[in-house]
DNA sequence: AATTTCATTAGCCGTATGTATAATGAAAAT
DNA sequence: ATTTTCATTATACATACGGCTAATGAAATT
């Protein structure tokens, strides 16, 4: 565990540019964006992305690397271990599940904003994110969808047409925040129009 | 009404270039489409951009300006005058509305899928678009969930935030389509998975 | 104190980009 | 038949891009 200035100093490099890379990849998209605007905007040489991550592409892989591993590290939808016996408890977990991921979408809102802009279309990037990540997260999604249908909090209909719409109703609302200021003159980074947008969530979804 | 052999194959190749327009920039957003590959995909040289639409930012406001009108043109959110009045005559307006709505996502993703990726960040082309389009879009739809709230349809929560949710219900299932094939098998191109999830949208957000 | 390591920077290369201007040639007008 | 119009193409230009090599210099090691 050796931190010597100079190891100390190059993971913040590492960090700036991967933040960097989070907010620029998630505005512009992968063609969009630059490896010299990342680079400014961390402060640091543009070469240095070659120096930390390879290539674009790999800082690219990086950058959604960390959001999923940060996405796993703060939602975590394991049931409590036993505690899901009676028909309310299971809508009360329901309820905190749902209230967490729309906690998560207005926290970090690049994530959803740079996953978005790689599934437009279908590309190499796109295939290796749904095998990596997408896929699992997907099969448990279904199994969550699945419970709360065998409940009735769910109707009884498709499958991947509810995991869209449950996911739809959470994320475009902070996504596309720039475009929510300026038409309704909200802001959904601030936690009462977040309160009042989970209730509608809640309201809407879970019966 | 002139309709000489030049002014024809001008007009035609005008909209080949729009078309091309409105596929590559829903793709892959305006800093990360090229005027050339617009063209190439157009069959055209890339020097006629500038002859038909004057720049690369003129010719993505052409393109908006098509996708709202055609938007305007197919979906009729008029009420049917003097028909609407028993709540059980609305709620099936509420479902029709909503049907057709999906119906032109998923027979037009690319308008979603362009707007979104303007969407995003704030700029001087959202700008422009609220102004011209979307603040007026967004003034209906008020009208409409509060109509259906004073029904009992929706629930009395954030107008804001429902129509966000109605709105993310509807497209991120075809925008998405890419990641939907890949991750759940199915194509949200075909008839019966539009059918069913309309069907999850209607038994989701109607009561 | 001398040497080595290595994170960072400077700078080049081939290509791609948006835009502008001149050239072309077939249709339209005279 | 000749001239004019104008949709289209060819070409040029300055800038920006991703990727790469060499230079730098301060920290770490000897």
């Amino acid at each position: 565990m050796k931190s010597s200035s100079r190891t100390v100093q190059k993971e913040a490099t590492r960090a700036a540019i991967l933040q960097s890379a989070l907010l620029v990849f998630s505005e512009r998209g992968f063609d969009g964006s630059s490896t010299r605007d990342i680079a400014a905007h961390a402060g640091v040489h543009h070469a240095l992305i070659k120096y930390h991550f390879g290539s674009k592409d790999t800082l690219w892989r990086a950058a959604v690397t960390f959001l999923f591993e940060r996405q796993a590290a703060e939602m975590s939808f394991d049931m409590p271990p036993g505690k899901l016996n009676t028909r309310q408890q299971r809508r009360d977990y329901a309820r905190q599940v749902l209230r967490h991921y729309v906690l998560y979408c207005a926290r970090h809102p690049e994530h959803a904003r740079l996953m978005m802009q790689e599934s437009l279309r279908d590309s190499e990037r796109l295939q290796w994110a749904t095998d990596t990540f997408i896929a699992g997260i997907a099969r448990g999604s279904e199994r969550f969808v699945r419970m709360l249908q065998r409940e009735g909090v769910l109707p009884d209909v498709s499958v991947p047409a509810l995991v869209y719409i449950i996911v739809g109703a959470a994320q475009p609302f902070y996504t596309l925040a720039p475009e929510v200021r300026r038409v309704w003159g909200i802001d959904p980074a601030d936690d009462a129009v977040i309160a009042a947008h989970i209730d509608a969530l809640l309201a809407v979804l879970v019966r």
